[in-house]
DNA sequence: CTGGGGACGGGGCCC
DNA sequence: CGGGCCCCGTCCCCA
């Protein structure tokens, strides 16, 4: 399924998701909530400190390491050590041309004068280049994009184009945001908002078509879909819908789908 | 068994 | 590049 959806709705009605029910949420923040229990809800700058979890190396299918998967994953205890050897300094984003996977050469070559000058040449196709970034450039733009070394997590086998995408899968395995009334940690600031609603009681999200609230948008968007004659999921061979896929795939299992 | 709610995971886009 | 946010999806539990 092609991920265009992710594109951000804004309120232009002409935008809207395919959830009518959605078009006018009547969201609200319900502060009080917060001030009645006086607790560090996000205390961001104590749970996000860099000491709360290692810092993220970038593994590569180089330098990806045998070792299996740590068997204690505790976003609290110490990671590996190895974690945090090599991180961040072959990857501040400077200008030399030094990396451990960079198979990329430095030449020297002598022009008909006699003045010898350095080249920069990309290791997979041998064009050369005056300057590093000019070599930098080239290899972005062709080689690395072709022959692209994906940007691998050391914990599992996930693979990555892209280092940031890959520094946010390493977060669900650091899981370096905790929440303070009950320890238990999550990948993103935002997932532990959400979790700290359960512990708050908060319920931002209404359904405008009765009284019902939630904590998660998406559990208002399936429950809208309750109010919804004609519900999203629908079976093939029945015509029957449903409001959550999960229950279409039970419908498909239990045998509508079997007899035939 | 079915339908629905609660909680949460995770990839991708926007700023 | 990172944070915030969006959305889809799944699992579990309960009525």
């Amino acid at each position: 399924m092609p991920r265009s959806f992710l594109v951000k709705k804004h309120t232009n009605s002409a935008k809207k998701p395919n959830y009518s029910e959605l078009e006018s949420p009547t969201v609200f923040i319900s502060p009080y909530i917060y001030r009645a229990i006086p607790l560090p809800l996000i205390p961001q700058a104590e749970i996000l400190s860099p000491g709360a979890y290692s810092p993220i190396t970038v593994w590569t299918t180089n330098n990806l390491p045998l070792s299996p998967l740590p068997s204690d994953l505790s976003p609290i205890s110490g990671y590996p050590s190895s974690l945090s050897d090599t991180s961040s300094k072959d990857h501040s984003g400077s200008e030399s041309p030094r990396s451990d996977e960079d198979e990329s050469i430095l030449t020297k070559l002598t022009d008909p004068h006699g003045v010898e000058t350095e080249k920069f040449q990309c290791g997979m196709c041998s064009k050369s280049y005056s300057t590093y970034s000019g070599l930098l450039k080239h290899k972005q733009l062709h080689c690395d994009a072709q022959s692209r070394k994906s940007f691998s997590c050391k914990y599992c086998e996930k693979e990555y184009v892209s280092l940031g995408a890959l520094k946010m899968h390493i977060r669900t395995h650091t899981l370096p945001c905790v929440c303070k009334i009950c320890g238990k940690a999550f990948s993103r600031p935002w997932l532990l908002q959400g979790h700290i609603r359960t512990h708050t009681g908060e319920k931002p999200f209404s359904c405008p078509h009765c009284n019902r609230a939630f904590a998660d948008r998406s559990n208002l968007r399936a429950h809208l879909q309750t109010h919804s004659d004609v519900k999203k999921y629908q079976c093939k061979n029945c015509s029957k819908t449903f409001s959550r896929m999960s229950l279409l795939h039970k419908h498909e299992e239990s045998g509508c789908c079997v007899a035939h």
